[in-house]
DNA sequence: GGATGATCGTCGCATAGGCAACACATGGTA
DNA sequence: TACCATGTGTTGCCTATGCGACGATCATCC
C-alpha cells in the first residue's frame, strides 16, 4: 500500500474526500460514481482504489473526520463525565446532525444508517475514554464501563436525532436539560440533586 | 520536460498559482521564495522547476491568464475596432489595473514593470488582431498595423495607469469617453465627428 | 577577512499516480 | 434470449513527483 506521510498521499487523500463532500451537497450517496469522485478530485479512477476499498470506505472516513472536527477540545482532554462535558457533547452531536441533513441528500437510505451508526459508536468511545480517564464507579469493570458508554452514546444520539422534529428545535438548551438529567442519573452521576 | 497534457501537470501547475496568487496578497513579490510558493502549493521544491523556469516566469504566466480572463468575449471575437470594443479595452484595462493594486502589496518595482510590459504587450496583440481581422486602413502593411496597435496599446494602458490617482477615479465613464475619442481619431476610424 | 545561514538551481533514485485494458456484474431493450 | 451500455475492481507499464544531497550565490554578523 501507500506510504500515509508521503504528501502527494495526503494532498490525494485530501481532493478526494473534498469532492466527495462536494459530491454529496449536489446528489444522492447511491447516486454518486467512483468515477464521479476521481472526476471531480482530478485523480485517475485506479487511484481511487489506492487509498479507499469502496466510497462506503470514504464514507466512513469521511463522517468520521466531520464528527472528530465538531467535538470540543474540553470533551476531547476532559478528565470526568461531568455535567458541563455532558452538555457539550449533547449540543455538538445534535449539530453535526442537523449539519448533515442540511448539507447532504438524504435519498440514500443505506447512508443514513451507516452515518448513524458511525457517529452512535465514536460516541461510545468518546464516552468510554472520559470514563476509563475519571474516577468512574466500578473503574475496574471493563464491561461495565463499556455498556455504560454504549447507553449513553446512544441515548444523546437518540435525543438529538429526534429533537430534529420538534417544534422547538431551535431550543437545544431545553435539549440538553432533557438528556443531562437522564443520563446523569442513569451513570449514578447527578450532583445536583434535581432528579 | 513535462507533458502539458497530464492531468497531474494542470493539477500541479494550477496549484502553484493558486499559491502563488495567494501569497502575492500578503507579501511582496521580492519577498517570496520558492520554497514558499512549493509549501503553499504542497509540491515539492524541485517540481517547482519542472513547470517554471524560476517566478518570474510563473509572474508572467499568472499575468496573462488574469489578464486574458478580464478581456470580454466581444472583444476576443471583435471583427472590426469599433467604439464599443475601444470601450470594453478600456474598462477591462482599468479594471485590471485595479484589482491588482488592490490585491497586492506593490513593494516591489520589479514587479510593478514586468507587469506593466506584460500587460501593454498583451493589449498591443489584442488591438492589431482586432485590426487584422478587419477592413483597416493600409491593412497589406504590416509594419503599420503593429506600430498603430502598440501606440494604441499603450495609450489606453497608459490612461487607464494614470486614472487610478484621479479625484474622479470612480467614473470610467469619463474616462472612456477622454480616451476613446483620443485612440478613434488617431486612428482616423472616429466616425462620430465629434473630435 | 572568514564564518554562518538561507535560498537557488540541479541531480539520481524511489514511489505515487495516470493510462489502457481487462474480466465481471448489472440493468435496460430489442 | 442476446445485446449494449455503464459501473466496479484489478493489473502492468510509463511518467510525474518527492526526497535528499550537492555546489553555488548572497546577505549578515563577528
Amino acid at each position: 500500500m501507500v506510504n500515509q506521510e508521503d504528501p502527494r498521499v495526503l494532498r490525494t487523500r485530501e481532493l478526494i474526500q473534498a469532492a466527495f463532500r462536494d459530491l454529496l451537497r449536489r446528489k444522492g450517496f447511491d447516486a454518486i460514481t467512483i468515477k464521479d469522485i476521481a472526476q471531480k478530485a482530478t485523480i485517475n479512477r485506479a487511484t481511487f482504489y489506492a487509498h479507499f476499498e469502496d466510497k462506503y470506505a470514504l464514507l466512513d472516513e469521511v463522517t468520521e473526520l466531520a464528527f472528530d472536527a465538531m467535538i470540543p477540545e474540553q470533551v476531547t482532554h476532559a478528565q470526568a463525565f461531568t455535567d458541563d462535558i455532558c452538555d457539550r457533547l449533547i449540543l455538538a452531536t445534535h449539530q453535526y446532525i442537523v449539519d448533515f441533513y442540511r448539507n447532504c441528500r438524504m435519498d440514500s437510505h443505506s447512508m443514513a444508517t451507516l452515518v448513524d451508526e458511525k457517529i452512535k459508536k465514536m460516541l461510545q468511545q468518546t464516552i468510554a475514554r472520559i470514563f476509563l480517564k475519571g474516577d468512574f464507579p466500578q473503574r475496574e469493570d471493563r464491561h461495565h464501563i463499556e455498556i455504560m458508554a454504549a447507553m449513553t452514546g446512544s441515548a444523546i444520539y437518540g435525543a438529538a436525532h429526534y429533537w430534529l422534529n420538534v417544534e422547538e428545535k431551535d431550543r437545544t438548551d431545553v435539549l440538553a436539560d432533557l438528556v443531562r438529567p437522564y443520563v446523569m442519573n442513569g451513570l449514578g452521576l447527578y450532583r445536583n440533586g434535581d432528579a
